[in-house]
DNA sequence: AGACACTATTAGCTGAACCTAAACCGCCGG
DNA sequence: CCGGCGGTTTAGGTTCAGCTAATAGTGTCT
């Protein structure tokens, strides 16, 4: 009844849908078999497939028609994917050179091919860091994750002043552009204004003004200055 | 006529098998079919598929029955992945504390998963080595790699001083074992003895005396003390 | 020269992970 | 309450990379 003791390797693919489900909904609500094939980018038909053999697996608790949900061990073995991304990219940006924007492709193969040794090896190199370079937290060896609840800067009211904690964003271009606005984790940054369309708010950074978009204001979660 | 200008990627057990060949016969000479099986756990025939496969794409020259060589552009292939593996090593070693006997396993699936840019990153990280912690020369970027002619120490003969340049051994217990002996590259040791069977040697290192075996005596590559 | 022992290859099968085209389900609007 | 639309699943097919069992070729020994 439960998962063998030796938990037999599970591949690549394997290793991509689960994290793909995860990341989805960290909070565990259902994840649809379009949106799964739309973040992997494969047809529906593959995805259910997999869904089907996973749910075998005892990792996805799938109800036909209405998506899956990850399992006790399929989130286990979800987040020490996650763990694996994250501390990669750290490891990259602090010892081999690597800027935030060009780290995601390289972690995302590297990530199924490093030993559990090598990854708490690099842990410990970083001094076991509790976030990756675009402030998203790292999972524990053991499993457990401290989701910090942030807002959106899209929801910050006008005169607010908050720090940037995590910037949501993985395709290149887009973080080199946000970069250049001198945007990153630990940036304070000032709401001076906000139109009543299209989530548009203008902020503050250092001596600058910024319009910020609706798609970009949501991938940018930040904290009450100070606080947390 | 040419290998395509992007050379469309390999799959991981391309690459395994082009460096099994080039490791069977750097020279080039005509590696069996079971010889490559063997070094790959694989059964015979899985071989012969695969060689067809890969003589269809200009990487192997097949001779039915005869056995396979590497083209030009096999042979480019088989050494990026020897120069991949090497330098993974080295940097394991250097900087993230392994040790020689536990390199090879973590490089066999890095190997493969590792951009070009990481390479290189790697590599000037260490300062561009020769050669890797069991000493055997790193290919260099465009290709080209120094075999350095050494001697196996059973051929070394009696009352010469040599130092050991390359530990050709992947086995963890066997390399623990050969660094308990004190025996790695740069060491020196002068054979005090040979017997007239099984190719037994008699060394001495520091001020210990060692009984040397005919397989790890041909593991063990030497060159003259100074020269090289 | 013939037989035998290897080694290599062919034939045919399996499973993983994808695909397209076709059928199916759930719900919303008329 | 029935039709249709959109998302989901089933059906059936492909490629890669392995396997075993059967066949074929090479070379050696008598």
């Amino acid at each position: 009844m439960r998962a063998a003791v030796v938990p037999e390797a599970l591949t690549r693919s394997v290793e991509d849908y689960l994290k793909a489900i995860y990341q989805l909904s960290p909070e565990g609500r259902p994840a649809s078999t379009s949106e799964i094939a739309g973040l992997l980018a494969l047809s529906p038909p593959s995805v259910t497939g997999m869904i089907k053999r996973l749910s075998e697996h005892g990792l996805l608790e799938h109800v036909p028609y209405r998506g899956v949900q990850l399992t006790k061990a399929g989130r286990r073995a979800a987040l020490r994917m996650v763990r694996r991304h994250r501390l990669i990219e750290a490891y990259l940006v602090e010892f081999l050179g690597y800027s935030w924007d060009t780290v995601h492709e390289e972690a995302e193969r590297l990530e199924h091919a490093v030993s559990e040794t090598m990854i708490e090896r690099m842990a410990s190199a970083l001094g076991n860091p509790a976030v990756d370079p675009h402030g998203d937290p790292i999972p524990s060896a053991d499993g457990s994750i401290h989701e910090l609840a942030s807002t959106a800067l899209s929801d910050v009211p006008v005169g607010e002043t908050v720090e940037i904690q995590r910037v949501h964003e993985s395709q290149p271009e887009r973080l080199r552009y946000i970069a250049s606005l001198g945007l990153r984790p630990g940036v304070q940054v000032t709401v001076v204004d906000r139109q009543p369309f299209d989530d548009l708010v203008t902020i503050s950074v250092g001596h600058e003004r910024q319009v910020i978009g609706r798609e970009l204001g949501h991938a940018l979660l930040c904290a009450r200055a100070g606080g947390q």
